[in-house]
RNA sequence: GUUCCCAUCGUCUAGAGGCCUAGGACACCAGGUUUUCAUCCUGGUAACAGGGGUUCGAAUCCCCUUGGGAAUACCA
């Protein structure tokens, strides 16, 4: 059975890059049939925050992100990972370092194994030569080998890389005469944490080997070894750091499948090597493209946009942001986009998940936000519309009956419900162009017009005409109970205006409402009533008359 | 500095050597929206980063350049 976890750690909020992760891991899990398993990483005692872990859960639960078993701290682990590196001490994959005053406690630290040719993960790629400068030591120690080169600017780079990166080691002198091999020497550096320093060095040679492996996202990847360092597995305070932590917790849940954003792939090389002499088979690997934000640069957890929260909290539905999450990315290889979860678990396949970083773009976001919105129930809808309203403040100023009619009409074009600001025009009349004395003070415009619009809708003179005779016709007509009386009086005047049929459509709604779009305009007119319809009409000709546009 | 990764419209993407005059979605622009009325409709602009190969044929394979990103911690 296929084995994932989902590893945060609790320090900070959730942004969408993580988040992101951990629905490609949920959907790998449900496709596979496998598990699903929460771990938080809690080993930074300075940074971690119960507050942080409520508040992750409490996404993960708004977007449906359901785990197995129980949620595993890694915090609990401690003496486990402090086994582990005892045990690699006691099986000399990891020294203490050599430090001058010795009286201070030592961190562990880790050595990429020297012998590794029996590895799955390393290969040999080739034989090195390297003109190191003269004038610099060549130091062989535990840690590694540190010479400096020049490098093809001509500029003296010092190099420090593990001691397994230099199989076949061999120095030579100024003179071309061989004056260290390395082999011959390799236990009383290992063993007996012996130092060798040589000077007027012209030429280093050895064989280079690399560790690789195959990622289900990537393809395969490889690192040499000569550009890796031994790495510190347990502080000199005792506990125990990322790696040791991450990898022993992935050995004792038994994880099969590591799903983790690209910002891991360095690391893998070193884990690849801690499960190998942990004595566990190394998972197989996918490393997923990073989210960059609107500035096209990698989300962190300092951008407060991203948290996950706050999406929640701007009115976003948790189906849409996980649809639109789950496609950045990914595709489903056909041109569908709004996918149920049941749909999205069956299309999903690592294979399909791309390995360029993608843009989160919060206009498509809301554009599927609008896609759920439509569906929702409309007691549903409605509830959050009142919510929505009260909490901008104009809620409770607003009788209930009428709320209730415009969110039924504006329910299918509202993308976000943020939006139900743009629905003030239904009952207030003041606004900077709008001045009609209501007392109406709140910090939101109630409807600016659409510059435009207002342009495009009485360019021609015939139209400044028209709504004039149609407020006539509103206000001499007697019959107005329905919808449908006001669509009449419409109609009317464009006949009576030598205008074909809905041709005035377009100009009264933009008198009426400032804008383009909207609900269809005899139930606004309705919803509205004869006197502000009349009322509203009257100050566009005096703005339009007035030149103020 | 070193190592590694990435590159199709503005954005998300389709693309497995010939179905590509490069498809879809969002955004944008232009029109249209009386009827049975909205997840409004119709149309349009817009991309294979550049240069070399390989091939009868390249968005697709290889190399170089450029540009972006990551890692290089006793953070995770």
């Amino acid at each position: 059975m296929n084995i994932v976890r989902f590893a945060p750690s609790p320090t900070g909020n959730v942004h969408i890059g993580n988040i992101r992760t951990a629905i490609f891991d949920w959907l790998f899990a449900r496709k596979t049939k496998g598990k699903f398993l929460l771990r938080i990483e809690d080993t930074d005692k300075e940074r971690s925050t119960r507050e942080a872990i409520d508040r992750l859960l409490e996404c993960m639960e708004w977007l449906g992100i359901d785990y197995d078993d129980d949620i595993f701290y890694q915090s609990s682990q401690e003496d486990a990972h402090r086994d582990a590196a005892k045990r690699m001490m006691e099986e000399q994959n990891a020294y203490y370092p050599n430090v001058e005053n010795s009286d201070l406690p030592k961190p562990i630290i880790f050595r990429i194994p020297w012998n590794s040719e029996s590895y799955q993960n390393v290969r040999i790629v080739g034989n090195v030569e390297l003109n190191v400068c003269a004038d610099k030591p060549v130091e062989i120690t535990q840690g590694g080998v540190k010479f400096s080169y020049l490098n093809e600017k001509n500029k003296v780079v010092e190099n420090f890389f593990a001691l397994a990166g230099y199989r076949k080691l061999r120095l030579f002198g100024s003179d071309d005469t061989l004056v260290f091999e390395i082999e011959n020497h390799i236990d009383e550096v290992l063993k007996d944490n012996k130092n060798f320093t040589f000077n007027g060095c012209k030429k280093i040679a050895y064989e280079r080997r690399e560790v690789f492996y195959n990622d289900m996202i990537k393809g395969e990847l490889s690192k040499p070894l000569d550009s890796m360092k031994d790495f510190v597995i347990l502080r000199s305070d005792g506990t125990p750091v990322f790696h040791l932590a991450n990898v022993c917790d992935d050995i004792t849940q038994k994880v099969t499948h590591i799903i983790r954003g690209d910002d891991h792939v360095e690391n893998t090389y070193k884990h690849i090597f801690l499960f190998d002499v942990l004595h566990y088979p190394i998972p197989k690997y996918a490393h997923m493209p990073m989210i960059v934000n609107q500035s096209g640069k990698p989300y962190s957890k300092r951008d407060g946009d991203a948290f996950v929260g706050d999406f929640k909290e701007k009115g976003y539905l948790p189906d849409a942001l996980f649809n639109y999450l789950s496609l950045l990315g990914w595709s489903p290889g056909d041109n569908r986009e709004k996918m149920s979860r049941k749909e999205m678990i069956e299309a999903f396949g690592l294979d399909r998940v791309k390995s360029a970083p993608a843009q989160f773009d919060v206009v498509k976001l809301q554009n599927m936000n609008g896609l759920y919105m439509a569906e929702l129930e409309d007691s549903a809808f409605l509830d959050m519309a009142r919510r929505e309203a009260s909490k901008q403040g104009w809620g409770e100023a607003v009788d209930k009956e009428v709320f209730e009619k415009v969110a039924m009409l504006m329910k299918t074009r509202t993308k976000i419900i943020s939006q139900v600001s743009d629905w003030k025009y239904f009952f207030f009349d003041n606004s900077p162009l709008f001045d009609m004395s209501t007392e109406y003070n709140l910090s939101s415009k109630s409807f600016p017009y659409d510059d435009k619009a207002l342009k495009k809708a009485f360019k021609e003179e015939t139209f400044i005409k028209a709504i004039a005779s149609f407020r006539d016709n509103i206000e001499k007509q007697q019959q107005l109970e329905c919808p449908a009386d006001f669509e009449a009086v419409i109609r009317d005047t464009e006949k009576q205006c030598s205008l074909s049929e809905g041709k005035l459509n377009q100009s009264l709604r933009v008198a009426l409402t400032g804008s383009t779009s909207g609900a269809n305009l005899a139930d606004t007119m309705f919803i509205l009533g004869r006197e502000r319809t009349c009322a509203r009409i009257e100050k566009l000709l005096t703005i339009i008359l007035s030149s103020k546009f």
